[in-house]
DNA sequence: AGCAGGTGTTTTACTCGTAAATATTTTGCC
DNA sequence: GGCAAAATATTTACGAGTAAAACACCTGCT
């Protein structure tokens, strides 16, 4: 959320008891639940015919991500970066150029005038730099000065390597089974077609 | 977020052009990339050393969770109610007691200050009702009225087959190895230790 | 009893995002 | 050329969440 936020939780939260929820399996060994499992079992005791399907995925979609983004603020705070800045900035070096405002509002899919606010302060911080372009004077280019490209180059690995730390309980295996199949989901629900067959 | 923001972009964002991006596979059809893949692939592009793994994973949670948290708040909106409200309301239904403001946050993973500022419009709108612990004159006891139980009622459905339709393009097969590896995940974010095994 | 320290809840001050309104400039059309 | 409509960016007013302080009450110790 925001994204500072520690919270965004789905329509589906957290389990009632404290201990570490487990579930009996076939074999009499304990299998480990998570808190959205331990959710949806309770609306089915309360709602027994309902079809709690959708909630396994869309609400571990949003408990994960939402633990993955409390984790992830944390590398930022120590550089003096919100993940709304730094996502603006990384568009601008990932990127490589110049973007204008509306572009990178589009980059970091948030509303313009929130960019608008954003690159007050970064330029204040002389992170970024802006020039109005000559042809159409209503729009500005920004671009990253060479203080805002070296706070971004050393974010990153620091990023990333948390980023490793977080996941590596996950065999690799799964790891790659998770990207692929949210690769799949995140194609449909950003309005695609389908591959395109020739 | 309050949840009800349409925005939260994972460290990665956006691809660059505006058409259905696509790279072609190995046997010359074109197989659709998202928009986490783009991103991923202009890192690649400007830090050619870097692993960007782990970016796979966490870019696409984030970028899912927001598209679909964006979709979600629609149904939720056509009853008056923004996310946190409902999950609150639902934390309420879903555990079929009286919780306390405490609680409450715990369940929808809030500060105790949202929840205090959110119980007093839900009170204000006739969705809930408190009243005073007698042992412990500082513990409030917060219940749904009928009016509140109707409305969660009436809304979750609609909710779920929001969901439903959402994720209509990706196969049972897909849905469920995302359900069990995000599940997966899921554990392991939330610092349990593995499977008890004896 | 009386007080130190802890817990549950609310209040305060502030940040940040949004939607809607505004300013400015360009573009298309007659 | 001149004006209506669209595009770009910013400003304004406001809503919602947070952290930290304040408040109210309980618990246990002496």
């Amino acid at each position: 959320m925001t994204a500072s936020k520690g919270e965004p939780a789905g329509g589906e939260a957290a389990a009632d008891d404290t201990r570490p929820d487990t579930r009996t399996g076939g074999g009499g060994e304990d299998v480990p639940v998570d808190t959205v499992a331990a959710v949806v079992g309770q609306w089915r005791a309360v709602h027994p015919g309902l079809d709690t399907g959708p909630m396994e995925i869309i609400g571990r979609i949003n408990r994960c991500a939402a633990l993955l983004q409390q984790a992830e603020d944390a590398p930022l705070r120590r550089a003096g970066l919100s993940r709304a800045e730094f996502d603006l900035l990384g568009a601008l070096r990932r990127t490589g150029r110049e973007l204008t405002p509306s572009e990178l509002a589009r980059e970091t899919f948030s509303s313009g005038a929130a960019v608008t606010k954003r690159l007050k302060q970064l330029t204040e911080r002389a992170l970024v730099d802006r020039r109005g372009d000559d042809r159409d004077r209503r729009v500005a280019h920004v671009r990253l000065t060479d203080a805002g490209r070296d706070l971004v180059d050393a974010v990153l690995p620091d990023q990333l390597a948390y980023e490793r730390a977080v996941l590596s309980g996950v065999d690799q295996g799964a790891q790659d089974g998770l990207a692929g199949l949210l690769g799949e989901l995140l194609v449909r629900l950003e309005g695609r077609p389908g591959a395109v067959r020739f």
